[in-house]
DNA sequence: TTGACATCGTTCATAATGTTAACTATAATT
DNA sequence: AATTATAGTTAACATTATGAACGATGTCAA
């Protein structure tokens, strides 16, 4: 009888292991058509696009931030925030304490770009919601949160 | 109190979108993370280890089928295979049938590479579930399923 | 059966995303 | 004062991807 529990059991681990890696592919495909539909929305590379996003609660951010923030070498920072100047969303500006660092802030231009962004993501995610039962909704966050944090365990497990 | 309940119910829906929107790109950003180590850890780009994959239960697949397989243009899906085959783990025949028709299957050592890859995966994703409380597994699985629908729900609206 | 049209794979030009390494200028430390 | 570290820039390169043009082949209707 343990046995054939414990087989029953190794089966039903094999069957949620590999449902999860589906529906989480899935679910990452999802998000990647959705963030270049943004893109083509907005006409304007998804980079730029979280770039600008960074800005929600920031009036000044230096390159090394964004950087960090946006998880890619200065380098390519240097590049985003050059385009975004380019097309007048940022301006940079001297730090007036530290003449190795350079100040981005957001334009007017770049302001109001950033609250369009918000709208469409806030109104794109009211449907999302909208399109799952109330009653599970709590229950689907909840399990979102959960799975994250076993995500990052596992992460954290394997550096 | 039909106006204070309704007031409540929509800081509830706020703030259950902008909860929705934060997990689901965290996971995306974790998703994105994972696809990038696994290709370091296999030494070969993104896009010929997804394509490798599309072989499980497929003996052979043509060009136009694979393009369709990784959603992206036939022009790509040529480079992508003709780099595969460089490295030797994919072959492509003439289809007898029809001769616009180029058939790619995997060689030996593509197979042993789709196993690695496969039990790379699996075991990545039981760890995933060992994470995960057991007593909650079969939630967040279900819950994975109904953020699915409903993401697939939405985009159908939108086009 | 032949002309029009569609399909498959390839090639090329181009764009977006990203890294590493080298370099300049400045700041901090010893 | 010399060394070391940091911020930003630039250049070379890799990866991922698209669209247009093209050749070879297949299909179908007049």
């Amino acid at each position: 009888m343990n046995d054939v529990n414990s087989t029953i059991d190794v089966r039903v681990l094999e069957y949620q292991a590999n449902k999860l890696q589906e529906l989480i592919s899935e679910l990452h495909n999802c998000c990647k058509e959705r963030y270049s539909d943004e893109a083509k929305a907005f006409r304007m590379p998804q980079a730029e696009l979280r770039c600008l996003m960074l800005f929600e609660g920031h009036k000044y951010l230096t390159g090394i931030q964004i950087a960090g923030l946006l998880e890619v070498a200065k380098s390519r920072a240097t590049v985003i925030i050059e385009n975004l100047d380019k097309k007048g969303l940022v301006q940079r500006s001297q730090d007036p304490n530290d003449a190795r660092v350079k100040l981005i802030n957001l334009t007017p231009a770049g302001q109001r770009k950033v609250r369009e962004i918000e709208e469409f993501l806030f109104s794109l995610h009211q449907q999302l919601l909208g399109q799952i039962d109330p009653a599970q909704r709590t229950g689907v966050i909840n399990a979102l949160e959960t799975l994250r944090s076993s995500m990052e365990a596992v992460k954290a497990q394997l550096s």
